[in-house]
DNA sequence: AAATTTTTTTTGTGATCACATATTTTTGAT
DNA sequence: ATCAAAAATATGTGATCACAAAAAAAATTT
């Protein structure tokens, strides 16, 4: 009678959380915070290894990652973090522009009192993870900020495609993030998203996501030009 | 020296075609053409059986066809094909307006001759399938279609997510398409989109897909306004 | 007859193996 | 030393098996 389940009963596990899932969870957390470097490959052996699960669970996670298009395969089926060259990034910041601009006029519409409460915990939270300096830290609560705004959009399948295109970001997220003054203009085009949702202004809210979109992709690329020669093709 | 390589040099297959893939193919393609009913259970054992293939190439495609939001999957695993309620069905289309719209902006922009040549041969194919009342050739007719044009946008990440959406969407494009009235207003809109794309005009193209998805979507939940009796919370 | 329990069947997951092919390393020739 | 050939290694795919859990069917009780 003293057991676990009674301390919780309205969060009780109901679905078993599977290996492959586990491991999926794990590596879209590792690719969206960064740490894995495009171009760099993978192997099935190599990670079940490393993860300590057997081959199954991981190359089922690999599938399903290259599957949402994170992942690149080669010809003969082997697997790396995909590359992106300046026009898939301008490509996926169109797509940004226009897909969380959308969400964000639905939340800005639907948004309740609860949800603005939450959010402005999750802004103290990332102003804070800004303040420290911890990119990690800081690229988790940037994707957990947003996340939960759009939340309150209540558009899962939206959501979902938003979601796929800061899988493909991540890796070059990790390289604006420690550049202050990035950090600072992105914060302030946050605090304008806060504003625009407590007002309930749509076509601001829209506006200032549309801002902090634009420019993390500005800081990216002037950043890739200095990374890599003038006139080099290679993609990064 | 007689092999049948020799004859088609430039097609040569270079990389191997999986069973995986063949069976995601298939899957695919049944899909969006309608040949699935939404909320219909899958298995991976009874799929296997009716394609010849084993076990492992089927639960591959399964998990990829999941991860693209195309099934459900019960909280045990099981797999069905995804249901939509009027919630979702809009949110498909307010991402597609806007998504699909940005394509045709920058396929209007890029496009040129031997593109339209293209263009105009798969329309009168379109024309043609409409006029015959093939409700499956015209599915695939239609989005042989779009995707042609898409592909003049040059924006393989967009078209990924758009494709997705269409994938969600098959089992009920498959619904309204025999509709007569519907077929005519559709084709109006897809002359409009040819028109537009000739004359290079950006804002007219995008006007004209608009047209094209809101009329999808409008005869869509009147249709199924009708299949259900009003105020019925079941999801088709 | 209806509801409940028990038994049987079906199903997805994970593990392991064989195999063909890609990739890397080693060897040998020039 | 450089390049080509050969051997060794690593890798993804597909097949099959065991198993636990779920779903369906059958049996039993009320």
């Amino acid at each position: 009678m003293n057991s676990d389940e009674l301390q919780l009963p309205h969060i009780r596990q109901v679905s078993r959380v599977t290996q492959r899932e586990q491991v999926y969870r794990q590596l879209r957390e590792a690719l969206m915070s960064g740490q894995f470097n495009p171009g760099q490959k993978l192997t099935i052996r190599g990670l079940s290894d490393a993860l300590g699960a057997s081959q199954m669970p991981v190359r089922e996670a690999l599938h399903r990652l290259s599957a949402e298009n994170a992942f690149e395969e080669t010809k003969t089926s082997r697997i790396r973090i995909r590359s992106m060259n300046t026009a898939n990034l301008r490509e996926i910041r169109d797509a940004r522009v226009t897909l969380e601009g959308l969400l964000l006029e639905r939340a800005a519409r639907r948004m309740n009192d609860e949800d603005m409460a939450e959010i402005r915990q999750e802004y103290d939270d990332l102003q804070d993870a800004a303040n420290v300096g911890n990119t990690q830290r800081y690229l988790r609560a940037n994707f957990s900020f947003h996340r939960r705004i759009y939340q309150a959009a209540d558009a899962e399948l939206i959501m979902a495609a938003v979601e796929n295109f800061w899988l493909h970001m991540g890796p070059y997220f990790a390289l604006v993030a420690p550049d202050h003054q990035h950090l600072e203009r992105s914060m302030l085009a946050h605090s304008r998203i806060l504003e625009a949702l407590y007002e309930h202004d749509e076509s601001a809210a829209r506006a200032a996501v549309t801002e902090d979109i634009m420019e993390a992709s500005t800081s990216l690329e002037m950043l890739l030009q200095q990374l890599h020669f003038p006139g080099s093709k290679q993609s990064v």
